[in-house]
DNA sequence: CGGTTTTGACCTGCGC
DNA sequence: GCGCAGGTCAAAACCG
């Protein structure tokens, strides 16, 4: 027979359980957004190339007389985005991730009332690096990170000092031990997904199967007709991993609740 | 004093 | 052509 103690246990056990639970969800749900959008953003540029207009080099921040006029930069070879999770009482757009940025400009957006910041980096002369920092609409807890273009300096080089033979992608810094890329769940390792998409992503030639730890894996091929194929092995793989779809169930179902509760039906 | 931040103005692209 | 939104410039203020 269980004693009063043990039943006291089983209950906190069980609650501490469900806060996990209900942490994870929460990840999980801006996860979908943030990989909904991506879907979205990667099929959009798979549609653009397969029209024929085809990537063409990106030249520096100076080789555009017209600084206003550069050219659109596409997002799926040149942007990373990557969600920080920072003190919500903190209300800097300041994410430390070892490089010096300079901040240039701040403007309030359509479909966000926090303030986006434009940063570019400061460390080397010329580096061609910007980044935007944006509270997260949905939880302000959480900056979205969009870094755009490649570092030309290593990312321990002096202010001024400009670089090394491997030219650092900004995306690499997301994966150095100091950079708070999310983790879905702090408390216990279970799915852990990275959703940065990059530049150096795409410039890796290695094939290794698709790995629920890098979605990176997803356009690792140099020829680019194959990255639809490529997300579709990603996406295959990580939807047999039974702990992202018990995961995703759970996010999915609590998404609707949560809808239905916001706008029942008479 | 030099580098950084702030902020209003300006420019460009896009939809109507 | 016009208005809107996003992105950038640049002068002034700020800071170490």
């Amino acid at each position: 027979m269980d004693t009063l103690d043990s039943k006291k246990e089983k209950v906190e056990g069980l609650q501490a359980e469900l806060f996990q639970l209900q942490k994870e969800n929460e990840a999980l749900r801006l996860m979908l957004e943030a990989m909904r959008s991506k879907y979205n953003n990667v099929l959009q540029a798979y549609l653009r190339e397969s029209n024929g207009g085809g990537l063409s080099p990106i030249g520096s921040y100076d080789d555009y007389p017209n600084k206003r006029a550069r050219p659109e930069v596409p997002t799926l070879s040149k942007a990373s985005q990557v969600f920080v999770k920072t003190d919500l009482k903190e209300n800097s757009l300041i994410v430390k991730d070892g490089y010096q940025w300079r901040k240039y400009g701040q403007k309030v957006t359509k479909d966000n009332p926090s303030p986006r910041a434009y940063f570019r980096c400061s460390m080397a002369p010329g580096c061609p690096v910007k980044k935007k920092v944006q509270r997260c609409v949905e939880d302000k807890s959480f900056l979205i990170v969009t870094y755009e273009g490649k570092h030309n300096h290593d990312v321990n080089s002096k202010p001024g000092q400009s670089l090394s033979s491997t030219s650092t992608d900004s995306s690499a810094i997301l994966h150095s031990p100091t950079y708070p890329v999310l983790d879905i769940n702090p408390f216990r390792p279970t799915v852990t997904l990275d959703l940065t998409l990059s530049a150096s992503n795409l410039e890796n030639s290695t094939l290794n199967p698709p790995n629920i730890n890098g979605m990176k894996d997803y356009c690792s091929s140099k020829d680019d007709s194959n990255k639809l194929l490529r997300i579709e092995d990603y996406v295959a793989s990580i939807t047999k991993d039974p702990n992202f779809t018990v995961a995703l169930a759970a996010a999915v179902a609590r998404s609707i609740t949560e809808q239905n509760r916001r706008s029942p039906t008479p």
